[in-house]
DNA sequence: CGTCCAGGTCTAC
DNA sequence: GGTAGACCTGGACGC
């Protein structure tokens, strides 16, 4: 994949049908999420805002193909390390023969494949069950995306009602969604808030608090002030 | 070797 | 509604 006159290009050197060409276009749509205007975001921080820096294109985070997938992969970075997450997620990728695989692939595969093979401990049957649900058609985590006639508020709970999303993962899963009203809590975002502000200490409440000023962008804002050091040429 | 905790969540008060 | 305790795993750390 490359950037090319404002456009995405993605190529392979196989020929591909017409069928595999839309199913690509449509993953590669909803990973770079092309269908998240931000311009309203931009505009609110064009003058006079510290975040002004980033009206040059920040903030758009990188989604799995699918909202399945993005769930699962959250679960698996709750009260862990990195290399932990790192770690579960191989295993899964190799469980669907190197692609992430499919809700039906995961709801038939058995608890001591999660337990002896991932070793993702009590994480295991949450997914289990998010996969079973989703294979049995109970559960439509696609339905989760913008333009399906959900708000904020029902996206929110939805996620919150799967076992082990809790408020970290389901302000996570919603930043990747567009959503970006929820600020991501956790243990590496917390320390970078108060290392950048030079403050000894901020409640949640705090945090949020400063950041409403941004209104259904609070979350990107967050995000957007904790990463700025991410970018070499942030003005 | 034991303790702590990492990009938390759930249950039971 | 707010909060202690338990929870798989495994890497880091002190002893």
């Amino acid at each position: 994949m490359r950037a090319e006159d404002g456009f995405l290009i993605a190529s392979c050197e196989e020929p591909v049908d017409a069928r595999s060409r839309a199913r690509i276009a449509t993953a590669i749509g909803r990973m770079f999420r092309l269908d998240d205007d931000l311009s309203p975001f931009y505009a609110s921080i064009a003058e006079r805002d510290p975040l002004r820096w980033a009206v040059q294109g920040a903030g758009r985070m990188l989604a799995s193909p699918t909202v399945f997938e993005d769930v699962v992969k959250t679960i698996c970075t709750t009260n862990c390390t990195w290399s932990a997450t790192q770690r579960m997620t191989a295993a899964l990728a190799e469980r669907g023969d190197g692609a992430f695989p499919d809700a039906e692939r995961l709801a038939a595969t058995p608890d001591s494949w999660y337990r002896d093979v991932a070793r993702m401990g009590y994480r295991g049957p949450h997914v289990r069950a998010v996969a079973g649900d989703v294979a049995a058609g109970n559960l439509d985590l696609e339905s989760l995306l913008p333009g399906r006639g959900r708000n904020d508020d029902e996206v929110r709970e939805a996620l919150l009602a799967l076992p082990g999303i809790g408020p970290y993962a389901a302000a996570h899963v919603m930043q990747l969604l567009g959503r970006h009203q929820d600020l991501v809590l956790d243990s590496w975002t917390r320390p970078k808030y108060l290392r950048l502000t030079g403050k000894r200490r901020a409640s949640d409440k705090t945090m949020r608090r400063s950041f409403a000023r941004y209104g259904n962008y609070a979350g990107l804002a967050f995000w957007l002030f904790l990463t700025r050091d991410w970018l070499e040429d942030a003005g």
